[in-house]
DNA sequence: GGCGCCCGTTAAAAAACGTTAAGCCCATGT
DNA sequence: ACATGGGCTTAACGTTTTTTAACGGGCGCC
């Protein structure tokens, strides 16, 4: 069974926005509509999202903040951004922020749908099964619904937790920085925030050591790094 | 069970980079995507790859300066330049620099592929073993996960010692130069960073001295040699 | 041979991280 | 309203890693 891709959609316009939502869930997709870049910001960390449609323009945060804080420390999920005029210096920055494609407004419905098909097709080839979970190690993680199959049990993630996990996988084998992860999780790398996340790092240090091969290391001063060791 | 071949890839365009880094999974390498010259200088100093892809235009530092950089303390780790157009000079410049190919954009996939397996067929003559780890003298050494397994004990090694054991072994039986080192590991040559280099420098040598054909060596004024004498 | 500088080594100080437990807040059911 | 419980933060204490200090020895050079 395929699970439904989820989008994240980031749109000030609220007659456009939810148009685009109505739409795009009529064709199958999980839509989530943000109005400003904030909160969709807070949304992405949250959640787990297989794409996004960001306005360019937006009140509290506009698009290419969004997308640059958000390749902070997710540099797969593809984005595509909505711009007003053909403005070629939007396109060129967009471009250069790791954009995979941009629409100029008016558009049509079926173009930008077309779109997303195109860029899915291209960019996924993750370790991702269909329905969403990943293997780390030899412990099945589900992101969406905040699971960890361990041998026996099947422990249920906080959300924090949940969060957490989800950036270290993202970077496999390659550093999580710290204060990237604060930012991204806590909106903020102050002293607590880093002590809190310490302890997180314990807790899901402890709910993988079932697994031997797996290892959560400290780089002193830069952050963390998941290590799958090969069989 | 041959380890993957870890690549690291530098290239401010995301789309493309991205690209890059999928197909390259494909075939089998690990891929770490920096986004800009700095970055990729610190993935470096912190990881262990084992080949070099740089776009030569990017942000905050480019791809020859960031070329220069590593060859400082890193002669053997092949690079190859993605170029822009065909410029005679950067491929001078690029060669002096101990540039190993060149790829002029835009190019294919499958040309990318066929000359990063020509390189590593023509390159790979370290003595590097299948899984990561090779030997210094009788004592095994796995850098990407800082394990040194002497006769009885196996030490886990912090941050810096890895970084600098791993300097030493690159330049095995030549000269670390001492502020070459300094920069990469520190990022900054001054007097204090000297000295705590020097504590490490002697934290090795007590690691490695069960061995007793195994000796870092001091070079006046110019840096430390690591000598493995012959059986 | 004396003098400055660089290095060797050990110890102390400081910073970063590891772990456990206690406290706090908020939602929920009674 | 009151208790309950889960989730998050803060506190407290321990350990590790890194830096700085301190002191002694070696090297090169006039």
């Amino acid at each position: 069974m395929k699970k439904n891709t989820s989008i994240l959609l980031a749109e000030d316009d609220l007659n456009l926005g939810q148009l685009l939502q109505t739409f795009l869930k009529t064709k199958g997709f999980e839509v989530s509509l943000a109005q400003n870049g904030k909160t969709a910001l807070e949304r992405f960390h949250e959640g787990s999202f297989d794409f996004c449609i960001f306005d360019v323009m937006m009140p509290e945060m506009d698009g290419f903040t969004l997308a640059k804080e958000i390749r902070e420390i997710d540099k797969q999920t593809p984005i595509l951004f909505l711009t007003a005029k053909a403005m070629k210096e939007d396109k060129l920055e967009g471009f250069s922020l790791g954009a995979d494609d941009y629409l100029t407004k008016p558009f049509a419905m079926e173009e930008l749908l077309a779109r997303i098909n195109a860029i899915l097709r291209r960019v996924d080839t993750s370790d991702e099964e269909e329905d969403g979970s990943r293997m780390i190690g030899a412990i099945k993680y589900e992101p969406e619904l905040r699971l960890l199959h361990l041998e026996e049990e099947t422990k249920k993630l906080t959300t924090k937790e949940n969060q957490l996990l989800t950036l270290l996988v993202k970077n496999q084998n390659d550093i999580l920085d710290r204060q990237a992860a604060l930012r991204a999780i806590w909106g903020d790398d102050n002293y607590f925030n880093g002590r809190s996340m310490d302890v997180y790092i314990a807790k899901l240090r402890k709910a993988l050591k079932s697994d031997e091969s797996i290892e959560i290391m400290n780089v002193h001063g830069k952050g963390f790094k998941l290590i799958v060791k090969e069989a």
